[in-house]
DNA sequence: TAAGTTTTTTAGACTTGTCTAAAAATACAA
DNA sequence: TTGTATTTTTAGACAAGTCTAAAAAACTTA
């Protein structure tokens, strides 16, 4: 239905736009490592295609059509990334790499025969919601641990960067999803923060802070 | 690594060269519904990069690389239809078309785990034989039924033809892959064969029982 | 508001893979 | 062996997606 390009920049836009409103040129042209020439040419396409809405020099959102689509590629995206850590046992930073080809496989019907296969997961491995077939999903209301006040914690749900590094590290101090944590203090020097996790105590910086997401 | 095309027209003049020597620029253009042309220009591309041995005129073959790549992708084809079949349910006539799109997922370890998450399995939905990770596999020695005896017979282990028209055909008499038949009679006015299954006598016609293959 | 800076778009070129039409090589047949 | 038919290759063009360089628009900031 639509090439893997195509695909590809509907994901980015919509990815930029859940956050802010319009999305820019140069934003898209970094998300997708390319130039912002190139991003225009194909900001055109797609609103030939009436999946973005688009002026000249006005950034783009996208259209109802066009939020369906990466929505879906999302939805594909996060059940392949499930499959590969549930069935495959690969780690979970080792996935994304995978499942950004795995994403493009067209078939609906298999889709959603490997959501049922699963038992119709709610949360890719990283914490994210899956879409159901319909397209619907609860968007995560998480806190970074940065924050959440002294003395009180939740249940660590997802992650900000995606990162392999990044999750190496969580995976190396287990601070992996579902574990549960309290703030015990937050260093006034350089405000890293000190968290209790069962009986053990853990020092993470106010970066590793920012980027853990943790549901109270 | 390499590009999908290029897969394809690797796996295209393997699928030739099984059954000739030499592979001509027609046939692979008639298999991968291309003009000869086309062809040309990517044979010139596939035996710079050493994968083909390829004179003007002279038709082509497999290096020893272009063979190993080849084999590879069929790896991946088969299974991945394995999987579809076994684990997501879907019928031997639905998978040819995903997992074409499939096999060119690139990354190795995951096929190598695939194929252990399903427990390393010898043979397609097909019956076709699936290489192992170093591209072995046995080649299927069958006769089609149109070539055995009267009054002697096998098991089903193969076709000739994949199309879904066929497959489906097959499935609706229950002539499928380890089915036990024997050859009670040729109808000498059109060929056409007389098959006992179990209990019950079924007629094909040599359309069929020639693109129906058995183990002795 | 008038520069100056940044962002975005246009112009023109390149790569990959495709096509049609025409030329060259090969195969076949009288 | 000579002429015809078939196969294969070349020549030139096109679409998708990308790039660099330059122009145009929008934003800053004094
Ligand atoms: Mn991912
Ligand atoms: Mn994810
Ligand atoms: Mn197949
Ligand atoms: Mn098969």
């Amino acid at each position: 239905m639509y090439t893997l390009t195509e695909e590809n920049y509907l994901k980015a836009i919509y990815k930029l736009s859940v956050h802010t409103g319009n999305v820019s040129t140069n934003q898209i042209a970094a998300l997708l490592a390319t130039k912002a020439s190139s991003v225009t040419d194909m900001l055109r396409k797609l609103a030939d295609k009436l999946l973005i809405n688009y002026t000249r020099y006005q950034g783009v959102s996208l259209t109802q059509t066009g939020e369906k689509v990466a929505v879906n590629i999302i939805r594909r995206h996060r059940l392949w990334e499930y499959f590969l850590v549930e069935k495959l046992n690969f780690k979970w930073d080792e996935v994304h790499d995978m499942a950004e080809e795995m994403e493009h496989i067209s078939s609906t019907e298999l889709i959603d025969r490997l959501d049922e296969f699963m038992g119709f997961p709610a949360r890719d491995p990283h914490g994210d919601p899956i879409p159901d077939c319909n397209g619907n999903f609860k968007i995560n209301d998480l806190k970074p641990v940065s924050a959440i006040p002294v003395h009180s914690g939740g249940i660590i749900s997802g992650v900000r960067d995606h990162s392999s590094a990044f999750l190496q590290y969580l995976e190396k101090q287990e601070l992996t999803i579902g574990k549960k944590i309290t703030v015990k203090e937050i260093i006034s020097y350089d405000n890293a923060v000190v968290l209790q996790m069962g009986n053990k105590n853990l020092h993470i910086s106010r970066d590793v802070a920012n980027n853990l997401l943790i549901a109270l």
